[in-house]
Formats: C-alpha cells, sequence, structure tokens
DNA sequence: AAATACTGACTGAGTGACCAGTTAATTTCT
DNA sequence: AGAAATTAACTGGTCACTCAGTCAGTATTT
C-alpha cells in the first residue's frame, strides 16, 4: 500500500506545497467518512471535494474499505509515532515518572493531528472514536492492528509509575481512560448544552485541564 | 406514535405472550441497526428478521428515520425511568448520599435493559454508545430528546453530595462518566485482547466494580 | 515508447419508499 | 343476534434512484 512516486525528493516540502492527488483523496476520505460514516459516506462525494474523477479513486484504493483502511493507516501512525516519542522520553527518566504527563501523552498528539489539519475540524479523531467504539469486525481489525500495540505501552507505563496496579487493572484503567478521552474528540457539543454554554467541547486544552486529574485520580482508586 | 390496538386488556401478560408485529419491527430494528449502524441496516432486512413484509414497516413507521427514533424512544423510556426511579430513591433519603450509588445508577437500569431481552446480546446499549458519541445532527438531537433532562438529574444530583463542584464541573464529571460507562456497553472485545483474557467486557457486573471507584475517584478529584 | 496517472461513461446490484389490492377485526345498523 | 359497512393490518410487487466498482480510452510523465 502507499503511492508509487510521491513527487518523489520534490523540492518544495512547504505547507503550501500543492498535495498530490493521492493525498487529496485520502484528506477528502477523511472529512467524508467523519461526516456521514462508512456506510453513509459515497465514493462519488469523496471524488468530487477531492476534485477528481471517482475512477481515480478506485485506481489508487481498488475498494471503500482499502481506501478506509489507508485513511485510517496514514494518520494513525503519525498520531502513534508522536504517542510513542512523548512516552519513551517521559519514561527514560532516571527517577519514577508521575502518571499526569504520561495520560496526557495519551491525548495531546491526537488532539494536535486534528488542529494542525485545521480545516477538517478533527475529523479523525470522530473516525477514530466510533472506530474505537464499534462492535463491527472491520473497525475491530484496525483497532487491534493499529492501536493495540501502542496500548500495550501505556497499559507497562501505568503498572510501571503504579507499583499497586495489578495488569488486569492496568488495561481497565487503560480503557477507561480512553473512554474519558472519546468525550473530547467526540465533539457532540453536549456539554455545552448540558452546561448552558459554560462547558466547551472545542477547546481541547480546556478539557486536558479537567481530563488528567479525573483519570489519573480514578487509576490511583483502582492502585 | 404508539400501537393503535396493542391486543387490547388481553389476559396473556406473561412473558411468553405472542407479542404484537408492531413490537416484533422494533426488536428487530435493535438488533440490525445495532450490528450495521444507521446507514448500514436495510429496511428489507429489518422486515426479514421480524417475518413481516416489509411494506408493514412503512405501514406502521412511514420512514425509517421514524423506525430509529421509535426503536430508540421505546428503549430510552424504559431506561431512564429505571434510573430515575433509583435516583430519586438515593436522593430522597434524610442525610446526604455517598456519591456510588449514585453512579451505579447511572448505569444499571441500561446494563439490564440489555440482559433481560436477553437474545439481543445488548444490541440496544451499542446503539446507545454510537449515537452519544456522533457528530450527526439525527443522533445528536435524539441525544438531547431523550437522554438530556436525566443527565441534568444526575449533574445536580453530583453538585449536591459534592458541595465543593462547580456546575461546570460537575457538567464534565457527568460527560467522563458516561465515557467510561461506553466502554462496558461498547463490548468492542478489546479489554480481553489488550489482557490476554484476564479482562472481559461481556460482564457486566464485573466491569461495575471497577468503573464506580474509578469514576467516583475521578468526581472527587474535581472538587 | 513504455509506464503511470487519470477520465467519464457505464453496469448490475441494491436501496427506501410507494401502492393497489387482500384479509382480519371492529363498529354500526337492522 | 346477524348482516353490512368501515377501518386497521398486512402483502407482494414495483418504482425511481443511488451505490461501489469496471473499463476503454486519453493525457502525462519518464
Amino acid at each position: 500500500m502507499g503511492q508509487k512516486s510521491a513527487k518523489a525528493a520534490g523540492v518544495e516540502t512547504l505547507s503550501t506545497a500543492k498535495e498530490s492527488r493521492f493525498d487529496a483523496i485520502l484528506d477528502s476520505a477523511e472529512t467524508v467518512f467523519a461526516r456521514s460514516g462508512y456506510e453513509g459516506a459515497t465514493m462519488r462525494e469523496i471524488a468530487e471535494r477531492a476534485g477528481v474523477a471517482q475512477g481515480l479513486i478506485h485506481y489508487h484504493f481498488k475498494t471503500k474499505e482499502v481506501l478506509f483502511e489507508a485513511m485510517v493507516s496514514r494518520r494513525s501512525k503519525q498520531i502513534n509515532e508522536g504517542r510513542a516519542a512523548l512516552l519513551d522520553r517521559i519514561m527514560e527518566q532516571g527517577e519514577t515518572p508521575d502518571l499526569e504527563p504520561i495520560v496526557e501523552a495519551l491525548f495531546r498528539p491526537t488532539i494536535e493531528a486534528g488542529i494542525s489539519q485545521a480545516s477538517n475540524g478533527g475529523a479523525f479523531a470522530q473516525i477514530l472514536v466510533s472506530t474505537a467504539n464499534s462492535a463491527q469486525e472491520r473497525e475491530q481489525l484496525l483497532t487491534e492492528k493499529y492501536y493495540d500495540p501502542i496500548a500495550q505501552k501505556f497499559i507497562s507505563a501505568f503498572m510501571e509509575v503504579q507499583p499497586g496496579l495489578t495488569r488486569a487493572n492496568a488495561v481497565w484503567a487503560y480503557m477507561f481512560a480512553i473512554g474519558v478521552g472519546m468525550t473530547m474528540m467526540a465533539k457532540t457539543g453536549r456539554p455545552a448544552r448540558l452546561s448552558d454554554g459554560l462547558c466547551n467541547d472545542g477547546d481541547a486544552d480546556e478539557m486536558l485541564i479537567k481530563i488528567v486529574p479525573f483519570i489519573c485520580s480514578g487509576i490511583r482508586a483502582l492502585s
């Protein structure tokens, strides 16, 4: 999988660099899958939004399912490299690290992957949420393939800094942490509705300030 | 909305009572929507599983969207009546109640609505999860209509038993609690995978023992 | 010229919705 | 009470439309 030439070794690496149609399709897919879900999204709409003929998508990705996985693969690799880098830097210091920065390392790269692609309003985060919560096989296989390995790293980190935590409880802790994080990524607008505008799930930094202590305290309760 | 005759005042109120086709359609819809999502589900499959002609669904519910809402409405009313009853009983006692039973009241009726309908394996819980996390308008309107009112009750209860909790933090606490609960309802099988079978998200009681202390500790951290 | 990138018209398999007509239940009239 | 009229429940077939995927052919690059 992957593009054949990718404007090989081109001089243009600026943010203004005209991206390849290959990447334009993936960007468009991200937006459309996020808004409409896997079944609801249509190849036609993805093509239109990317400004290419529908046939080109099939030329590059063969099927809708392959396109979906390629889109997940691209962004999740970027995110999980960031998460692994942050976690490694935290864990390789001399003394036992705090829990807080570990939990923050869990979420920050996902948030930043969303806002750098400013236009699409955290589209991938929404795909992540529905993928992670799905009981369907396609989504579970993607979670297993792209997210279980990094999950194991965080679970081990939890156990390392919280010696009282059994492996089972560390796994529960990880799952609960992800569950809390979902409320930040889903962007449902519900917090604002329930609080008459006091809370805003659009501001990730505001949420992290609440989420990190909540989760860390929860994890310590399981230790 | 609602069935017209419903075997009026029939003698049979047993669990073996042959249900109406109207309810059979709603049951089938629950299963199919849970497995395939809104777009992925087809009226034909819902009809087949219910053992009725496809036209009958349109006769009773007019459109797919109306059917979906009717299905959500039926089950969510049942669940939220249970939640309100439990919460009221906790709050009307003399002294300040503990946080723990309140959090448990948040989840138990949902769990029990799932297992009583033994056959469908918590189908509605999965619909709940995807509805609550959706950024799509249809799902958000349903959440607002059927779940925001009871949410406000629990938010008030949080503030009542945790005097240090501001309204904003109580809303966050509610959102995070729901987020954690999702990991129990989604039935992804991921906990088992991540723990080599140590953890099992099929057993709701096992999960509640972990979830309740996690959430309560988290809420106290925001107080 | 050879390979790669790309187009746009096309296909067959569904899709939700619709409807004319049939059967079952309930109400009204005698 | 029993026939007639009315309404509700239900069926099977069909409609217009949309879907993912295909393909012959054209442009672009190497």
